[in-house]
Formats: structure tokens, C-alpha cells, sequence
DNA sequence: AATCTGTTTTTAATGTAGAAAAAACAGCGC
DNA sequence: GCGCTGTTTTTTCTACATTAAAAACAGATT
């Protein structure tokens, strides 16, 4: 049927609030708690009659009042809280990219099911959407085809991300020096310099570093496919920038310089010189893919499941 | 259930081959039709059984024979041989882009599985295929958002157009003059040359023709984000197209003289003058699907209240 | 040995059911 | 009127069941 995992979010949700509430304090109303935790004030209601239950609250004279803090077993495991589909993106993006699979391999959603421990109905709408990825082929009344981040993934990708970002830089430049993404433009340039300044304790900040920079360029085009492009290419990379770990220092370093190289150009907003900078990072970018590419995932636990030729 | 509609297709694609038989032939084996009409032999013996039972083939000393060619009742009608997905593909384009329907209404999965006569299951697999098009927004455990074909729809996905099709005449020029591509062109030019020759009569043909030459470029980028980017294009225009049809043979007399010209840019490879005539035609276009955009879908499906003015 | 056909086993497509969440409704207190 | 809470109605989500189609298996025929 369906799994409960809005109720234990919104649960956890109000427990981290109530923590900061004094003891004997009125909650806020129903609708008002329904706005902030962005759930239906019925889901409200099931948390609230829970915590009366657990004694956590109780209602006193004029509406609940807090009776104790929230100790740490009062949450839910933070693993139930994700819906059944996102746990599956999660869990297949993983699988898939960081486990033993192959491009070529055939998919089974029925076997998926098993191993992931949720529906076919559940496995299939996931891997519908994951066909836009461009990793997955669907042959209609038979498996899914995994057709593999090989290098000519990398080029196709990479030469889409070269003119979205181009053109995402036309609109950012012609926004002015106050607007909220120049702000975070500024703020990401002091981040840069702050890690670069203790670059060999913090180097693994970058991956975050870098997906800020790009998004909020890519943000300012106001174009749903470049923007929803940008969404595959995040998720993407935050998978297969764990293949290769060889030299991360090295290579963080060199893109954070650009990365300023780069932050410098869209300030002079001399579009040649942004084209430039843009396209020598990027080309860094597919390098470093590339490189990915022939290491490829990491075999430590091969899981045989699911999988046929 | 499941859908017999992969058995009616091969079935009526089976009686089309019968047709050019003769009597008292006879039919090729089951591996070989399963491998001409693409599909299993399992599905192919069903066919022929079925067949056999109507008394159009009949099991003669030797392997199956033709008994008597068959008729047009034979078939089975073209609306019950689209996969559940496939008719609410249509059926769903026809309904939103066509239909009376506006930007910020709301989708009700079981209304519209009541009428188009399929389950929640199939819908709720395409609405989610359709977000990528862009004018379907999720609202988890709520309704689906139709975003609606408005300007900025059009600016973003002819932004983008724009520079998928420039880079793709790249790639085409790269290729030799006689490999498959350059031929097809060749075929295109051909067939632009014969419709204008005979407009008044046939500038109907015009999309089919404009769908051709737009996909042969396309497809030579090898790039599967550019080619199901125009798919999506493709789709949307076959339906808007229908939206505005005053002037349209004038329209579409310009469109294919721009054509013609984007070919002679081709042909001379070279990219400057290519690019103008490229981004000439796509203006042409792209000012056509605006004005489009002012007379809306509103004019297939008069609404039955009220007179006609 | 290779190809054909008959049979059995798997797997994907899709309708249905039931729980969770949202939305709508209704009465109450101010 | 406005906001709050209690109740009822819809609607989405997801497990499951069932059938169509594919795939695998096996004997027969050339």
C-alpha cells in the first residue's frame, strides 16, 4: 500500500523544533505548524496525536503544551524518512554507478524490486524518468537497457553543458551588480579564496564549492532545459567524482584557480574573456570525467543480483 | 490487465503481407515472421492460430498455406493496435494542446484515467515521461501543474533549439558528400522543389517535409541529448502547428524557400553563411509558433455552450 | 548440425485495492 | 468576518494480482 515516510519526516521535522520550546510551552496552531512543515494539517494532526501518545505533549488548558524534550529515540531512523521513490534514486544511483555494472547490461525490475525492497510499480516509474539521463534505454516489452557512462557519454554531455553554461553567463552578465546572484557570486568567491587558504585540510569541500558556482550561473538563464540539464549533470557528477581520488588535491586545486579565473572574467563582463575562461574549466572538467571514465566505479562489492546477458 | 495490442498489430501487419500471396502458398517459418514482424514467436504462433481459426491460412501437408486472401474486416481497427502508453500519449497531447485547457490549471490523475479509459498506473507513467517536456510540473502527493505553451515557454525551448541545430549542422558538414545524410538532403531538396512547383494543391505536405530536413540534421550529432531534445520539438509542433492556420499557405511557401536557401548554406559548408540561414529560418519559425501562441488551442473543439457567433 | 515447431518458464505491462496524505467541509469561539 | 479544530471526502501512492509477450527449453525433422 503506501509506505508513511511524510508522517515520519514531518515527525522528525517537529521534534528538532519542539527541542528549542520551553517546557510547558504552547505549540503554534495546527494550520500554522501545517505551513512551516509544508504538509497537509492532516499529516499535522497524526503527528501531533502521536506525540500525545508518547507523552511528549499534552493538552493543557488552552491548546498543547510541551510536556518534555525530545530525547534522540523519539526519532525515526533518518533511512524511513525518504519516500519510497527517492529512496529508489538513491539507492539505483549508487548501484549503478558505484557498483559492478557494466555498459551493456540488461536490468531487471522485478529482481530491482527485490533488492530494493519495494514494488515493480515503484522500480518502473523510477526508471521511466532515468531514461532522460541518457543511461538507460527502454525496449518495450523486455529489459532496460544500461548503456554505460563511456567516453562517448562523456563528450555528448559535455558538449550540451559547454553551450548551456555559455549562454547561462549571457544572462548573468546582463543582471546587475546588486541582484541576489551576484551576491552569492561574491560570497562564493570569498569561499574559494577561504578554502584555498587551507587547502590541504579542506579540499573535499570543493565538489559543493563547485556545484554553487555552476548552479547559480546556470540558475540566472531562466530556462527550464538548461536548468533541468544542470539537475542530471549535478546528480551526475556527484556520483562519478568518487571513481578517481588520485591527485584530488592536485586537480581541486587547479579548478579552484580557475573557478577565480573564471568568477574574474563574468566581472569584467567581457564576453570574450568569460567564453574563454569558461571553456578552459570545462575543458579541465571533461579531462578529469575522462579520466573518471577509465578508472570506472569502484568493484568493492560486486553484487551479482539483477543482472544477466 | 495487459493489453493484447502487440498480437493486433502483428496480426493486422500479417494480414498485409498475406495480401500480396497467392492462394495455396505456402508461409514463411515462425522464427522468420517473428523476425520480420519484430516480435517473439511466441506472439507469431498466436497470430497463427488466429489466423487459422478465421480460415484465412490452414495447415496443409507441408507447412501452413494461404486459403484465401484477406478483407478489410479482417483487420483489426488502427485505434486498438497503440500500446495503453502510446494511446495515452496521444489522446493526452490532444487533450492539453488542443483541448480547452489553461496555464496554472491542475491534472486529476483518476479523472483523466476515466476518460481516456485506462488505469491510474498508465497515466501516472506518462504524466512523469511528459515533465521533461517541460509543461508538466510535479507536486508530490498533490495534483500535476500544467505549466501551459506560453511566450516563455517559446523563447526557452526555441533558445535552446537554436543552438542544438547550429551545432549539429556541424557535425553534417563534416560528412562526406555521399554518405546517407547528404542523400537524404538531396531527396529533401528534391521534394521541397516538386511542392513548390504545385503549392496551391499540396503545401499541406509542408510539416512532414520540415520534420525531415530538421531530423536529418539533427541526427547527425550523434548527440542523444540533442536528438531526444528534438523529439520533444517534434511532438509539441506536430500539435501547436494546428493552432493558427491563417495564411498558411503563404506560411508555409516562405518556410520552404528559407529551406531551400539553409540548403545551399550546407552545401557550400560554409559556417558563417550556414549559421544566418539557420538562425534566419528558425526566427521565421519561432514567430510563427508566437502568433500561434495568441490564437491558442482554442478553435478545434468549439466549446458547445452558447451560439456561434 | 541446423532449423523448425511444441511446451514451459520468466518477465513486463497494466488494472485493482487499500492505506496515507491532501483538500474540502462544517461548526465553534472571538 | 477570521482563525482554529473536528470530520468527511478526494486523490495520490504503492503493493499486488493477472494477463500478454518474451525467452528458454526440448524433441522432431531434414
Amino acid at each position: 500500500m503506501k509506505g508513511n515516510t511524510v508522517f515520519k519526516r514531518s515527525y522528525n521535522q517537529c521534534l528538532r523544533r519542539l527541542a528549542a520550546h520551553d517546557i510547558g510551552a504552547a505549540l503554534p496552531s495546527e494550520s500554522d505548524l501545517a505551513h512551516t512543515l509544508d504538509v497537509s494539517r492532516t499529516t499535522v494532526r497524526a503527528v501531533l496525536a502521536s506525540l500525545a501518545e508518547t507523552g511528549i505533549v499534552s493538552l493543557g488548558t488552552s491548546g498543547r503544551v510541551l510536556v518534555r524534550h525530545p530525547v534522540e529515540a523519539d526519532y525515526f531512523p533518518d533511512m524511513q524518512t525518504l519516500s519510497a521513490g527517492a529512496a529508489v534514486e538513491r539507492r539505483f544511483m549508487e548501484w549503478i554507478l558505484l557498483g559492478d555494472f557494466r555498459a551493456g547490461q540488461l536490468l531487471n525490475a522485478a529482481e530491482l524490486a527485490r533488492q530494493f525492497g519495494t514494488s515493480t510499480t515503484t522500480i518502473r516509474e523510477y526508471l521511466a524518468q532515468f531514461q532522460h539521463v541518457g543511461l538507460l534505454e527502454r525496449r518495450p516489452n523486455s529489459a532496460w537497457l544500461y548503456k554505460g557512462v563511456t567516453p562517448d557519454f562523456a563528450t555528448e554531455i559535455y558538449d550540451v553543458r559547454e553551450m548551456f553554461e555559455l549562454r547561462a553567463t549571457r544572462s548573468f552578465i546582463e543582471l546587475p551588480d546588486d541582484s541576489p546572484p551576484w551576491r552569492e557570486l561574491d560570497a562564493i568567491e570569498a569561499e574559494h579564496r577561504a578554502l584555498l587558504a587551507n587547502i590541504d585540510e579542506e579540499y573535499r569541500r570543493f565538489p559543493q564549492l563547485d556545484e554553487r558556482l555552476h548552479r547559480v550561473i546556470h540558475e540566472t538563464s531562466n530556462n527550464r532545459f538548461i536548468i533541468d540539464f544542470y539537475d542530471v549533470i549535478s546528480t551526475l557528477f556527484h556520483y562519478t567524482y568518487r571513481w578517481n581520488r588520485s591527485d584530488e588535491q592536485q586537480r581541486n586545486t587547479v579548478a579552484l584557480m580557475e573557478h577565480l579565473d573564471y568568477i574574474e572574467a563574468l566581472r569584467s563582463r567581457d564576453q570574450r574573456a568569460i567564453d574563454a575562461r569558461c571553456r578552459k574549466h570545462l575543458r579541465t572538467a571533461r579531462a578529469t570525467l575522462a579520466r573518471s571514465i577509465e578508472f570506472g566505479p569502484f568493484r568493492s562489492q560486486p553484487s551479482p543480483v539483477g543482472v544477466s546477458t
